[in-house]
DNA sequence: TAGTGGTCTAGACCACCAT
DNA sequence: TGGTGGTCTAGACCACTAT
């Protein structure tokens, strides 16, 4: 009796669980005993025990592995990305993207693969965003996929208006050259000046987690990025899709009156 | 065979409905066929019916409620939290704290109850950002619940230095007055210049699901808020949790050097 | 009272992993 | 090969909701 009465079984054993792998008598990494294990020492039937580490994998709490066992999931270092994802001088400085400073930072091997590059009719918000037609081919999609050590972190889509990136590598190539892709915005005089980040939070969707390899219990982070220039014209929208186990946002900003 | 050699009956029934709710052929609001009835109408157990269900309330697309039914969970309106949270013409103009601002556009009913204040020895990140001891009781805690129409939303707590809050309405009075607690900061030397949000987004825990009735598959946005004054210091942190489902970000900053 | 979801049992067979 | 999780069955009783 400590927290209803009559607690059922499986809720019993998940919170002794739980309390084991939060006081770290379980540690991270480490294996729970096994649902048969369980079910036999609580005198219970292994679906019920089976049910008690179920609560704990849609916590985030546990990791169930096929024929290995059910461990304790280790705290990913989280990714951080901020305001100055977009600076200049980061990109100059370093002609590094801020996706693989930010993997380099935590010694970590980044790669970034464009898996598609279109034009297409956009959907609703993004045309809304930019201003542009969302009934005709009115820009070019850039899917993007970044990686950390072979793992899949985010997935970004971009949209880029076709006025914009007609003629340009931002419409055909995957590689973007010496500073990246905002270089490329700056010489075509749209200079990132202001950029608006829409961010909310949900489970993903049985595509997401198939292609993000997500496990059980981990949302994901949906974030639509605009990119605004010096005279305030919306010039690119990017809808990034992230494991929110491995990335955090951290922004700074000037609070306008 | 339409994704998978062999692809379970959970699952396969799950695909099914998940297909007729993002169709609309179940509508937002809709009852699911009973767990009796699914299994009756594709001839499996109910516990199989029941996992196909499962599935679906842990991605957040139903909601089961005891003794009614399973139903399409219905898309709310997003509340929108943004950089402006903190502007000054927004707190003299309107006099409403941005929580009321934000609810009363969607024409709800908003309150915030203060639960508890009292002089506390702050967590370890907290101390960090303030730049204050973790060891001794060096800052003020306020809890503050945020409702829309008797619904929880978020729950805030801040921390204030005891430096700042001593001798104040800060540390000792839940009614913050005219303007709220931001024109409060600015009285005693610390106005609101630029803020740091750092967001990441997980499961809640029991104990968050409980307080803030949040249904399975939803997860919460953790957000720690920093706010600096005009010399760069830290003089206030917030961490708020949110519900994903009720809850988003809208930040416009601009984009610095 | 009838129908719903919530919990549980005691089995079974399969797929995967390590030895 | 033996142990693990993944799926499934065919029941059972309980708690809740509506009529």
């Amino acid at each position: 009796m400590t927290t209803d009465e009559a607690e059922p079984a499986s809720r019993r054993v998940a919170r002794k669980l739980r309390r084991q792998i939060t006081e770290g008598l379980i540690p991270p990494g480490e294996r729970l005993p096994s649902e048969r294990t369980l079910a036999s020492q609580h005198g219970i039937a292994r679906n019920t025990a089976r049910e008690a580490i179920r609560l704990l994998a849609d916590e985030g709490l546990v990791d169930a592995e096929h024929g290995r066992g059910v461990f304790v999931r280790t705290k990913p270092r989280l990714l951080r990305f901020g305001s100055n994802r977009y600076s200049r001088s980061l990109r100059t400085e370093t002609g590094l993207s801020p996706y693989r400073a930010e993997v380099d930072k935590q010694g970590r091997l980044a790669s970034v693969d464009c898996t598609s590059i279109k034009r297409v009719t956009p959907p609703p918000n993004v045309a809304e965003r930019l201003g542009v037609s969302s009934t005709s081919p009115s820009v070019v999609r850039r899917e993007n996929w970044y990686y950390a050590d072979e793992e899949p972190m985010q997935v970004g889509v971009t949209y880029i208006p076709w006025t914009i990136a007609e003629g340009s590598v931002l419409g055909t190539s995957a590689d973007m050259g010496k500073g990246s892709l905002y270089a490329r915005f700056e010489e075509r005089g749209h200079a990132i000046t202001r950029i608006r980040e829409e961010v909310s939070a949900r489970m993903p969707t049985p595509d997401e987690a198939r292609g993000l390899r997500i496990p059980d219990g981990v949302p994901v982070l949906d974030i639509v990025h605009t990119g605004i220039d010096q005279d305030g014209t919306p010039f690119e929208v990017t809808q990034f899709i992230m494991r929110a186990d491995y990335n955090a946002l951290d922004y700074t900003m000037l609070v306008e009156d």
